[in-house]
DNA sequence: TATGAATGAGAATTCATTCAT
DNA sequence: TATGAATGAATTCTCATTCAT
C-alpha cells in the first residue's frame, strides 16, 4: 500500500514554498525596475499580495532578499543555457546559436540586465558572500571550449581562443547595446529597440564574432 | 569696450564657479559609488565640504544634480576622444588606438561605467530631458566612418560596416568586462582585474575587432 | 482508593509541566537581561527551545508571563529564607546570618535584582494584580521581630526597632551596591565586584547593622 | 564702542541650545516613566513639541540620547551636593544633613531612581562609554572623608570607615525603600509612601547610620 | 553666497499576537 | 500538546527638502 501524504501537510509545505516563490518573483521585478537602492519592500509585498512581515520572516532583510533574487536569476539563465545542446551542432552553427540565444534571452529577460547592473554597483558583494557563487559558473564555458577546439581541428576556426574571453565578448556585445539602449538612442537620435534596429544588431554581432573566429 | 567687473564681484563669481565644481565632483563620486537611489545629498555636501543648502541653490534638486553630473561625464569623454586624431593614422592603427583609448578611459574612470548604469536604470530619463543630449553624440562616430571608408577603399577593411554598431561593439567589449568584473571574478574564480588579465583582455578585444574588420 | 491515570495522559501532563517550567526559566533569564520592555517573546521561545505559540497557550500574554516569573522569583527567595532557622541562633548571630544570606542570595541570583527593578519600573502593577501578593510577604519578618525582641530582652540589642525597616535596610545595603555596581565601578574607577571588594562590602554591611543594633 | 551682538545670531544660538534642552527634559521624563526599552522616540518628540527628526539631528539615536539624559541627571545631583557645605557643620550634623539631602533629593527626583535602574539594567554600558564618567564622581566623597576623619579625631565617630562604603550605604538605605516602594507596599500591605511612613523611614535611616558611626 | 535649524513623508525593520492544522 | 505560517500595528531611523537669517 502506498502511503498517502495528507493533503494538509502537503498544502502547508506548498504554501511556504509558494509564498517564497511569489515573494522572489515580486522582488525580482521590483529590483529590476528600481535597482537595489530604489526598490521598496512595501511595494514588493504589495506586488506579492503578501504581508510585508513575511518577507522578513523568510529572507531576513532587503539585502538578503536581493541576493536570493540574484541567485535565482543566474540559476535560470544557466538552466536555459544547458538546453542549447551546442555539441550536436557544427561549430559555426553552435556559436551562432549561442549568440542568438544570448541576444534573445536578454530581450526576454530585461530584468536580468538590470539585476546584473545593481549587483555590480554593489561590487558583487552579494555574490561574493554567496557560497554558491562558483556553482553559477556557466556550464556553457566548458561546452564552448569543446566547440572551439573542434572548429580549430576542422580548420574552420582560428586557434588560441579563450572560451571565457569569447563568452564575455558575446555577452558584452549584446549587453551594452541593450542595457544602454536608452542613453544611446537619445545620443544617436535613433530608436535602437525598433524591430529593424534589433535584427541589424544581431547580424552585426554575429558577423563580428564569426568574422573573428573564422579563418 | 572692456567689460568692467568690480574685483569683489569677480571673486564672488569665481567662488561660485568653484563651489559648483566642487559639488559636481563630490556628486559624481557619490553617484558612482552608490547609484542615484543610494546616493545621499548629505554625503555629497560633506564630501564637498559645503553646506547642503548650497546644492539646492545651484542645482535645484537631486535629480537635476545627477543630470548635471551625467552631462559633465559625457562631455569629458567626448573631449578626450577629440584629442585622438584618428585621421592622422592608418585605418588599422586608428581602430587599434580607439580600442586602447576606450579600454584605458574606462579603467581610469570607473565612475563613468557606474554613472552610465544608473542613467540606464532610470531609462535615460535624465538624458532625454537634457536639451544637450544630441551634443553628446560622440564626434568619433563621424571620424570612425571616415576611417572605415578609407580602410575599405585601401582594401584592408571589409565593407558595409556601420560605424555606430562598431563603436557600440568596442564599448561593449570593454564595458561588460569591467562593469561586471566583480561578478565575473566571483563566478570564474579568477581575478579579472589583475594586470595580466587586463592586458589579455585588451589583446582579445583588439583581435576580435580587427579580426572581424580585416579582410 | 488509588487515582488511576493512563500512563499516556500522565506523561502528557508531565510534559506540560516541564514545558511550562522551561518557559518560565527562559522568560526569567530574558526578562532579567532585558527588562520587561526589552524582552522579546521570540527570544524566550528560542531560549526555551519551544514554539512561540506555546507561550501564549500557557501564559496568555507577555505581561502575564512576566507576572508568573515574578511570583516564581519571590517564592524562591522566600523558600530559601525559610531554611535559615534564625530562631535557633543567638540574636546577633541570627542577624549576621540574615545579612550574609541576603548578600549571598543576591550574588547567586543577579536576575532577582533586575526583575525587582522591572517590576517597580512598572509600578508593581504586576504584583498588585497578583492575588497572591500578600503570600509573598517574607515569613522572615515575623522571625526577625522575634529575634529583635529576644535581643532586646537579653540586653544585647537596642529597643524600638521596626523589623520591616530593618529588613528593608539590610536588603537596601546589599541591593544598591550590587544593582549599581557597574555604574559605581565606572564612577569610582574601581571594580566593586572583585573578590576583595565583595568581602569588604559584606563586612561593612554587617558592621553598620550590628553597630546600630548593639547597645 | 561695544560691539553689539546681532539679536539674530544670538537668537539662533539660543534656539539650538533651547531645542536640545527641551528634548533632554522630555527624554528624561519619558525614560523615567518607561525605561529605556519602553520609551518611545515619538512620545519624546511630542512631549518636547519638536520634530522627531530633530532628536536624531542632535543626539544621533535613542541610546545616545539616553546617555545624554543620564549624564545630565548625574550632573544635577552632583551640583546640588556641592551646595551642602558639609564642612561648615559639626560631623554628626554633617552626616545627618547628607542623609536628609539624599532622601529629599530622591523624593524630589523620582526620575533619578528610574534612570539609575535603567542604566544598570544595561550594565552601565552608557556610562562606561561616557568619557566623562569619572567627572561624575561625587565631590561629596572627599568631603565625607574629611568629615569622618574630623569626627574620629574629636572622639565622636568610630575609625576605619571607608567614605565610599558609607556613601553607598546612605544611598542604598534610601534608594531601595523608594525604588521598590510599590512592590514593598503590596507585599507588606502598608503604604510606604504615606507621609508618616516617610518620616519614619528617614528617622530609621538616620538612626542606623549615626548609631553605627557614633562611639 | 552661505549656513545651521527644522520638518513631513516615508523607509526598513520589529513585535506581540493569531491562524490553521 | 505542539507548530510553522501569517499579520497589523508600531517603532526606530532616514531622506530630500525648506526655513530663517
Amino acid at each position: 500500500m502506498v502511503r498517502e501524504t495528507s493533503p494538509a501537510s502537503d498544502e502547508r509545505l506548498r504554501d511556504a514554498d509558494r509564498s517564497q516563490g511569489v515573494i522572489l518573483a515580486a522582488a525580482r521585478d521590483e529590483f529590476a525596475e528600481h535597482g537595489l537602492g530604489g526598490a521598496r519592500v512595501d511595494r514588493i509585498a504589495e506586488r506579492a499580495g503578501l504581508n510585508k512581515r513575511l518577507i522578513y520572516y523568510y529572507f531576513e532583510d532587503k539585502e538578503k532578499l536581493f541576493q536570493a533574487v540574484l541567485e535565482l536569476a543566474y540559476r535560470d539563465i544557466r538552466e536555459e543555457e544547458m538546453k542549447l545542446h551546442l555539441l550536436d551542432l557544427e561549430p559555426p552553427t553552435a556559436v551562432r546559436r549561442l549568440i542568438e540565444f544570448t541576444w534573445d534571452y536578454y530581450l526576454r529577460h530585461p530584468e536580468f540586465l538590470t539585476l546584473l547592473n545593481s549587483a555590480n554597483l554593489h561590487r558583487a558583494r552579494h555574490l561574493a558572500e554567496s557560497k554558491r557563487a562558483r556553482e553559477l559558473n556557466s556550464p556553457v564555458i566548458e561546452t564552448l571550449a569543446t566547440v572551439l577546439e573542434r572548429g580549430r581541428r576542422e580548420g574552420t576556426f582560428r586557434g588560441g581562443v579563450d572560451p571565457v574571453q569569447l563568452y564575455v565578448s558575446i555577452a558584452g556585445l549584446a549587453y551594452f547595446y541593450l542595457s544602454n539602449s536608452h542613453t544611446l538612442s537619445a545620443i544617436f537620435g535613433r530608436d535602437l529597440l525598433a524591430p529593424k534596429a534589433r535584427s541589424e544588431r544581431l547580424s552585426h554581432m554575429t558577423e563580428v564574432i564569426l568574422g573573428y573566429l573564422t579563418r
